[in-house]
Parts: C-alpha cells; structure tokens; sequence
DNA sequence: TCTGGGGTCCTAGGACCC
DNA sequence: TCTGGGGTCCTAGGACCC
C-alpha cells in the first residue's frame, strides 16, 4: 500500500505559523516578481482568487476583504518542509519526496492503516504545525485519488478494497486525476468521459492510441496495479537550470551579464549539491510577451564546456560566452535561463593531460565558497561578474523574515 | 511505374507535475 | 508599472551509419 502525504495550502500555512493572528483569514503567497497567485488559504479560495490569479487585477478584490499577501519566501519553506519530512521519516524509512510539501510513503504489514494514517497526522501536525491529509492506496495515482478525498473528510482516507475504489472512482472527475491536464481533459471530455471510472472501463488500446504510454501506466494504476515506481533513491537530475524574470525591462548588457552570472553560479552550486558535472550549456534570453508593443527575441544557444564540470568558474565563463552569443541590442529583456545537461556523476569525470586545466584548483575554490555560503549565507563570497547592485534583482515587496533560518530574524518572545 | 532495411543519436515540441 | 520556476517523460522527425 501506498501513502501520499500532503501538506494543506503548504505556504500560507507557513506564513501562518509565525502569524498566528492570519488563522482563519485569506492569505496569499505571490510568485518571483509578485507577479501572480501562486498558493491561496482556504479562505482565500473561498474568495474566487485563483491560482495563477495576475496580482494587480486582483488588488481591489484583496483591499476590500483584506486578505493578508506574502512574497514567496522559499528559504522558510525549505526548512519547513524538511521538518515535515524528518518527522514523518520516524514512521517508515522508505520516504519518497514528491515536492516541497508532498511525500509518498509504502506502508505493509499494518492491521489498522487507517488508524496508523491518523497517528502519523497528528504527529506531524503537533511537532511542526502543519496540517497534512493523508490518502491511502493500492498504486500511486489511487493513493492520490485518496488523499484529495481525505481533504475533503477527515484528513485521511482509505481506499482498499475494489468496492471502495470503483465507488470513489466513478465520482470521481477526471480533470482532478494525476497524469490528466488539460489537454487530455479536454480530448477526454470530448469523447464522452467526465469522470475517472468512465475512463478506466475505456479498453486498453483506445487509451493507448489516444494517451500513449503513459496513459496505459495510469489506466493500470486506477485499476490498483502499481506502474509507477516508488523511488527513495532521488535520481541524478538531467537537467538543472536555473530562470528567472528580471524585476524590470533591460536591454543593457552589463546587467544581463551580471544576472546571467549569478544563475549560471546557482546551477553550478545545484550541480556540486547533486555531485554531477555537466557537459553542455545553455543560455536563452528572452523578451516580455505580454508586451506585444515591444519588438520580440527568443534565442537560445548552447555550448560544450571545454572539460565536465561544476565549479563555478568554468560555468560561468561558459554562460557569459553564450550570452555573448545570443545577445542582440535593441531589445527589452524579462528573463534569462541558464541550463545545463550532459549531466555525469563527478567521479565519472576523468582528468584530461593535454587540456591544460585548472579545474582541481577551481573544484578547491568552489568547494570553499560552498562552505563558507553555507555559513554565512548564500552569496557571501561570490565571482566579481555576479555584482553587487543587483538593478535586475526580482520585486519581492511582501517577503517575511526567515525564522527559522536567520539568527537576525528569529521571533522575539516577550 | 516507381526509390532497401535496420539501426542510433539528437533536438524540438508537447504533454504532464508541483 | 505589473503575468513563476524547475523539473519529468514521450514522440516525431532529421541526420547519419552500414
């Protein structure tokens, strides 16, 4: 049996935590830039705003009921999150981390899983002051399935025998399933089907020819026949990158240089977390396309490090040759993305005698920036490249203090 | 009337997830 | 003024090989 574990309105419940006087009001959190909507508490759903929702369009909405707003603060979600996870690590040692407020756990041999659903719950919820519901099931998706209906109930639900799922099922939407967006809604919709059950008494090859491969692994995990793997060994990523939007417009090179070498040095520190090298890199600027006044660029390039690597000054050379590649004057800039692939393990990496490289020295030297960022936080020692002005830096004009991860901003108690 | 067969590798694009 | 970021997997098609 499977469990997926799930933290309710994960952010707002965090920013809650350290604002206990928010319990019961609408909260939102806004992406980089407080651009848009991106996580909504109950009561601000219950408002209508919506995922998504553009910050400025909703602003009135957010005056008149005042609902309390909060830049994305990832720092104290990471932490959060990790406790979360350590807690319900003390449960079952195969924990497998879905994202940053989702877990799938494998439970066998339990008489009462229902009752060890709400042991777990609670626990988790007394230790760290996150809520989380709990879906129990025969496969991934069907566990899934469980735990947007425990939701709905109590916090925990158990779908385990065929009788309880085909009832669950045929109830059930189909836009709400795991694996289904909205394309293949609407191609389902179109043929017919609306709800879960309806699709899985579809034949196999008619959900084959219309949803590949993949469709026929969710087709068989509705019939409680697990076809996606439970991984508590993470996989070697295959890409990392590293994108985002610039707070303003800017056509000027020196900025873009400069916010292209922080990226490319945060995908090199992603790179030295996963113990990888990458052997390509790319750089893609691009121009804003919400502003169809302004003349559009979109172009990307990619180029071969000269040795796998992952420290931080060959990535950022390379990056800085390719947006020298790719960039072009005359336009307004919103973004820059920074990707590497051509990932191989770092002990994969065989030195090469007649390249003349420096890479032992500058695995030193990443080495130590890691260490000492780890200490005294991200960025402390930096390439001179990465600037120290930052006029391209994202708005966050709602962030709260790191709590739990800041000395300067712990919580002072009277 | 009519152009081999069977591979590999890479990239772009489309679908999905949170 | 103002619209997120970081991943996954699969397929089709082109280039290339013998």
């Amino acid at each position: 049996m499977f469990a997926l574990i799930d933290c309710s309105s994960f952010y707002a419940s965090c920013e809650r935590l350290f604002r206990p006087e928010l319990q019961n009001k609408p909260v939102i959190i806004l992406s980089n830039n407080d651009g848009c909507a991106i996580a909504r508490s109950q009561e601000a759903k219950d408002l209508g705003i919506k995922m998504g929702d553009v910050f400025y369009k909703i602003e009135k909405l957010i005056k008149e009921n005042n609902v309390h707003v909060f830049s994305s603060n990832y720092t104290l979600y990471a932490d959060m999150s990790a406790r979360v996870m350590n807690n319900i690590a003390r449960f079952t040692p195969d924990v497998e981390v879905y994202s940053i407020d989702e877990c799938f756990i494998q439970l066998t041999g339990f008489d009462d899983l229902e009752e060890y659903g709400y042991l777990i719950r609670n626990t988790v919820i007394r230790n760290t002051g996150i809520p989380v519901s709990i879906g129990l099931a025969p496969s991934k998706t069907l566990a899934k399935i469980a735990n947007k209906l425990a939701k709905k109930s109590s916090g925990v639900f158990l779908l385990d025998t065929p009788e309880k799922i085909t009832a669950a099922l045929e109830a059930f939407p189909l836009n709400d399933v795991w694996g289904i967006g909205s394309q293949y809604y609407k191609k389902l919709h179109s043929h017919g089907l609306e709800f879960a059950g309806q699709l899985r008494q579809m034949p196999m090859e008619w959900v084959r020819t219309n949803m590949t491969i993949q469709g026929v692994r969710m087709w068989d995990e509705l019939w409680g026949r697990p076809r996606i793997a439970f991984g508590v060994y993470r996989e070697r990523k295959k890409g990392i990158c590293c994108s985002k939007s610039f707070g303003k417009l800017t056509g000027d090179l020196n900025e873009i240089t400069e916010a292209t070498a922080n990226y490319a040095s945060r995908v090199a520190e992603k790179l030295r977390q996963d113990k990888s090298c990458a052997t390509l890199l790319s750089v893609r600027l691009i121009t804003n396309q919400f502003r169809p006044d302004l003349p559009q660029y979109f172009k990307g390039i990619t180029v071969q490090l000269r040795h796998p690597a992952n420290n931080t000054s060959d990535i950022v050379k390379a990056a800085i040759k390719a947006l020298n590649l790719v960039y072009h004057p005359g336009y307004k800039f919103i973004k820059v993305e920074v990707l590497v692939t051509g990932i191989i393990p770092q002990s994969e990496v065989q030195l090469d005698l007649f390249n003349n490289w420096d890479g032992v020295r500058q695995d030193k030297i990443s080495k130590l920036m890691d260490k000492l960022n780890m200490h005294y936080g991200r960025g402390t020692l930096r390439l001179a490249t990465e600037g120290y002005k930052k006029a391209w830096n994202m708005r966050q004009n709602f962030l709260s203090p790191d709590y739990t991860t800041d000395w300067d901003d712990i919580l002072t108690v009277k």
